[in-house]
DNA sequence: ATCAAAACTTTACGCGCGGAAATTTATTGT
DNA sequence: ACAATAAATTTCCGCGCGTAAAGTTTTGAT
């Protein structure tokens, strides 16, 4: 009853007293097999627990079950948390997600791809980098693998899943001037498309609202987003180059920073009595709960998103037909209030 | 010029004009050709850019280049963080990381054992989630595959890393009583023996300096530290039930929490004039300096315990021998002031 | 120029499995 | 009970590469 020498699938196969094709058929679909023939394979498979090589698979099968995940920074909760939700369903619809962080970098993100076109994956999600995106590597990528974006809208792949940007930040900007001073904007590094979306969407609903608009510009790559807010925060607030004492943050990290600042200056943020600052985010990240004082924030919907994601992409693998149009997929935010704005 | 049918390595070989053995040859450890042929097949290279079939690769090595890396918590950022030194230090040294996360789930962790197992690694770099791991399995992979476990000593693999706890708490605990009222300890939930190892350094640092330790005991399995430094900080500031005006918590991810209950009791944290609660953590996790106030912490060396275990297991993979006895590699922290304590 | 060592080429086999084709066996419905 | 169908079996080839063995060429030092 010791496991014996069954290492390859001819052992499991004359060990469990059934030819090896059809076991090979059994674990490319276990509902393909008769009942009865699934049962002696399942059972034979508690006794000498045998998994099949999983390299001599993968080289054989036109299609693999690998699925790569690429998300540009895993630092960032937003980007692990995604990650998080899309492991799960993929495991569950019994592929194999890889996960991949390009951790800001550049080529980081193309040895990813490389990496993952080796793998000969059945379908791929990726988060762009964005600016430091190399789009041309991305394309071929997504030319030969099925591919889904997500979170930075950046052109590549068969579709788009996100947030839309527009309605959100036109969420908050709304509420922010019914409730107070209207906002200005502390943008965050324009490493992509969403840094941009979001300060146009500032823009054009505060037009919408008659007022003017006001932007704290900022510049650079970095990913240090709490950094910025906090050292860029410090010099602002220092300055009293606040045009207004409302600032609507382009993400959760950012405001982090600023909300830091703002502590250290002493400056008391939120709406109530004795408040110098009304400081909102964007995204609702895992941390902004726990803020001093907890962050008045736009969400964006991690499991929608993740889903939609996920499905198109089996979709995609599904059909295996490049579809001729992208597909693009925004979800709504909603308004997270909490004592900070 | 164009690049052609150039998929398997005998298509490169003729089309650099190589055999393939030397060609292998040269996939494996590129100095093991002379510089020549070396030269001309990198020509080839730029040329063509063809990759090795990693599967067909994998399946025929004895031995593959991958490293499975397995985390318990990937939102958590030291284990991002350490996830990402981890990796650069693989990669830079010609192997092929493979990063896993249990996120808090022993299913899971099991999972990943598994699955990395079917992928022949040359080594694993695991961070167990403690408690919750399933030490009969960890240990059987371990016979396996050369095994160094990280952070949490669960007594599996051949070697671990991580920080010496009585050395780092006693710092901390040293520098609280000498500045102001000794701390009592809010401990983390015991998911691991870290959880454990600090609270008995709380408590020998304590009766070392004469001082009668107090400890806030947390129950639960839960990985959501913040949110339980949160709630449970609340009530405990309700209820007034804090025996000491200084709280040294196990983990800074349980301080952010306790920092925002104070927040929202109104109690203003720190060492200075009219601060009511001073509040220190430990690991100084990236986001500590983010905190309002800023918080006080001992760091552990991150880049020391990545660099160090990386080091070990590259070691046992060279000698490819089983020791006999574990090496336990324990680093010191460093204290890390800033205002909250 | 000479020669041994080093590097390369040729040839050949095997890894563990997917999958096709032809044949045999088991399962349905009437 | 019978065919009609579904499922298994047998046999075989190929995937792309590692690697061993034997023979050939190149290298570098004398």
């Amino acid at each position: 009853m010791v496991e014996r020498k069954v290492q390859t699938m001819e052992d499991f196969a004359t060990a469990s007293g059934i030819s090896r094709p059809t076991v090979s058929k059994y674990f490319n679909d276990p509902e393909s097999v008769r009942q009865s023939t699934r049962a002696r394979i399942e059972v034979a498979l508690a006794k000498f627990n045998y998994t099949p090589n999983l390299f001599a698979v993968n080289q054989n099968r036109k299609q693999t079950k690998n699925i790569g995940i690429i998300v540009p920074y895993l630092a960032d909760p937003f980007f692990a948390e995604m990650a998080r939700l899309i492991e799960r369903r993929c495991i569950d619809a019994g592929f194999w997600p890889i996960l991949f962080s390009s951790h800001g970098q550049r080529q980081m993100e193309i040895n990813a791809l490389e990496t993952l076109r080796s793998l000969k994956p059945a379908g791929a999600l990726i988060a762009p980098l964005g600016r430091a995106s190399d789009l041309d590597v991305m394309r071929k990528f997504a030319d030969d693998v099925p591919t889904v974006a997500f979170d930075s809208n950046q052109d590549i792949g068969d579709a788009f899943v996100g947030s839309d940007n527009f309605q959100s930040i036109g969420l908050i900007v709304e509420y922010l001037c019914r409730t107070g001073e209207p906002p200005c904007f502390f943008e965050m590094p324009p490493v992509n498309p969403n840094a941009n979306k979001r300060r146009a969407a500032y823009i054009a609903a505060m037009e919408r609202l008659g007022q003017t608009p006001e932007i704290i510009h900022v510049g650079g790559q970095s990913w240090e987003f709490e950094k910025m807010g906090l050292e860029e925060g410090k010099r602002i607030l220092a300055e009293r180059k606040l045009p207004t004492n409302t600032v609507l943050c382009s993400n959760d990290r950012i405001a982090i920073g600023l909300l830091a600042a703002a502590y250290q200056m002493g400056l008391r943020v939120g709406h109530g009595e004795g408040c110098a600052i009304r400081i909102a985010g964007h995204d609702d990240h895992p941390w902004s709960q726990f803020t001093c004082p907890p962050l008045t924030t736009v969400s964006q919907n991690y499991a929608a998103i993740a889903d939609c994601s996920v499905e198109k992409l089996f979709g995609l693998i599904a059909t295996g037909t490049k579809s001729e149009s992208r597909e693009v997929k925004l979800f709504h935010g909603q308004l997270v209030l909490r004592s900070s704005a």
